[in-house]
DNA sequence: GAATGTAAACTACACGGTGTAGTGTAGTGT
DNA sequence: ACACTACACTACACCGTGTAGTTTACATTC
């Protein structure tokens, strides 16, 4: 017989909210247990009481934005739409953790943690593959309705979200906002070259 | 009338070098001023004597890396070779960061860095625009020959940039490095991508 | 159904241990 | 006179723990 348990989701997810809050404005290390607490209107020891370490909270932390994050919108072939429309629906997608600024702020903070443990990169980002394999889908029904050669469509896809990421994610993530139009003209040349190159098969 | 003066580069290098050697390994926060001053054979009171702080000392090792690594060779257009060839040349300068494992730490270091101050950031990849610069030029030389058509060299620059960031030099700085063959192949393709983008006018 | 017991969850706060940026100073060598 | 060394020392920040006491909510009892 189970005796008296309590419900103690709802002090872990203020805690949990508190250190995005505070791990987002402020970076894992400028950012203590006690300013934690403090955002959380928890006791410190409270906080330890539910995550034995500050990486574990960091991890429970990260869990929660890559399930924000990764709720992403798999974008199906759609016969009516322009290629060039539906590969900025991907791309829309990619980026659209710029929008938020608490988004980008815990991107910021998870790079300068990778950038320290490359077993944690490595093993996040392999998560982050799954947006290729639903490209690579997407690449592969175009194919198939003859708007599109591709002989590689796993490639394919690599080479567009590295295309993305390269010109317009990471810049913006390190160095901050570029301005709008700059960046819709970017895009809209990617997204060209990126056609140009499937076109002749 | 001069003074007396000695000539202190010597040991200012050698702390340099010995906060290279100690960022790049360990990164900026997990180095000490004590360890750089062991690894320098310095006491630490010269090296705060150099250095006013730490993060001057940041400075002084990211000028001599910027300097290393952005004697960037410019490659000049040649008829003789194919684009693609010179194009790979192009990709190869900007990877070579990726060869020395000492460069490859500072990239690291230098990004967990960046990823706490927009500022510096902003200012230091502003440098790295350099680069663009350069294959822009090429890419109108190779137009006025008649062998490509671009209409804004300038932003196919960037695309091509942001390709083998994006694709290559990104992924493996935060990651480690990708096999050979897997690089390879899709350096291939970015570049018959860019070309590709570049043939119709 | 209200009063009451009780253990789990929580608070407040001090403290240990550690690491580190930066300084002060007296003295050595050239 | 100047660069440097050795080393003690300040000042501070932070992770994580220990503890004594308080609140909460469930279970039992009346």
């Amino acid at each position: 017989m189970p005796r008296k348990k309590r419900d103690t989701s709802e002090k872990r997810g203020s805690i949990i909210s508190a250190a995005i809050e505070a791990f987002q404005a402020e970076g894992y290390d400028n950012t203590s247990m006690d300013r934690i607490a403090e955002l959380a209107g928890a006791s410190k020891r409270t906080v330890y009481n539910h995550f034995p370490t500050k990486e574990a909270l960091f991890e429970a932390v990260f869990d929660r934005f890559l399930g924000e994050v990764m709720a992403l919108k798999r974008i199906p072939y759609d016969a009516e739409l322009s290629l060039a429309e539906q590969l900025g629906d991907f791309a829309a997608a990619k980026l659209r953790v710029l929008d938020d600024p608490v988004w980008l702020g815990l991107m910021r903070m998870a790079l300068g943690v990778f950038v320290r443990d490359p077993e944690v990169a490595r093993a996040t980002l392999a998560c982050a593959a799954a947006g290729e394999d639903h490209l690579a889908a997407w690449l592969e029904a175009a194919a198939a309705a003859d708007r599109l050669t591709v002989q590689n469509s796993k490639l394919s896809a690599e080479v567009f979200w590295g295309m993305v990421s390269g010109g317009l994610l990471w810049p913006q993530v390190v160095q901050g906002p570029m301005p709008r139009p700059e960046a819709k003209v970017l895009e809209t040349e990617l997204i060209r070259t990126f056609l140009a190159g499937l076109s002749p098969g």
